[in-house]
DNA sequence: CAGCATCCAGACTGATACTG
DNA sequence: CAGTATCAGTCTGGATGCTG
């Protein structure tokens, strides 16, 4: 039985996992692209670019192309002319589900606030729904 | 019930809720800050600094200051001559762990080559202990 | 529609020095 | 020990315009 401090004993900071993770999903917007093409299911470029608050093309192209390469998600060409894209996740992707949810939970528990700005708050199975839940935390 | 889809579309993508989670620990290094005080019990200034590869002490502490402004955790002056201070996480702070598990069980599945360059692969819960995850993983 | 190119602003880094 | 200060340099992201 091993615990996450010896591991970083043994193999040093740089193969901590979550260092890993971060690296992988920590840039700005990567989230929220993953959250638009899971929870969204959005799976085009201007949708993308249109949801996403303060992110422009260049950015966005930057992190697809990130994304792709990491294996998170695949770019489908659709048509030539006019040129249409659709980007889908791998089942790596997806796996990152639960970091969304957690993400979630922690903001309907200490921020409802801002995330109801009028209305009272909601649990996190009301927002997400159970049937999706029950997938999720397993 | 209600989902993120329909909840976005009543109360905008400025209120998402992990559009918000985002803003809270999205910034650069604020995940190993968090790592450092949940797994590795550590307090200190100049621990976070040594462990995190990358930071300097600007921007741990403006990071520090930010966590703190968050919620996230207490600075607590423990010696004034020499100054000794140590930092603690907030019950909100604690409840950020999930997130971090999830994130180590995502690189254990995907990335097991970078985390444990020469050994064969372990698994979450030799990781971190049972004990750990049995209350991680409710 | 799906981007690329360009130029500019701001965030972060690195090194070093200094304070209570 | 626990930071602040500063200057320079890099890297990331923002704004705008343009292309096939």
């Amino acid at each position: 039985m091993v615990d996450l401090k010896e591991h970083l004993k043994e193999f040093g900071m740089k193969n901590c996992p979550i260092d890993n993770g971060l690296k992988i999903i920590g840039k700005k917007f990567t989230m929220h692209i993953l959250r638009n093409m899971l929870l969204l299911k959005q799976k085009k470029f201007n949708e993308f670019l249109r949801s996403i608050e303060g992110i422009n093309t260049k950015t966005l192209s930057l992190r697809l192309k990130e994304m792709e390469s990491e294996g998170l998600i695949k770019r489908q060409i659709i048509d030539k002319r006019p040129l249409r894209v659709e980007y889908s996740l791998t089942e790596k992707g997806k796996s990152l589900e639960p970091i969304l949810v957690q993400m979630a939970k922690f903001s309907l528990k200490w921020e409802s606030k801002k995330i109801f700005p009028k209305e009272k708050p909601m649990t996190v199975t009301q927002v997400f729904g159970t049937e999706r839940l029950s997938k999720i935390w397993d």
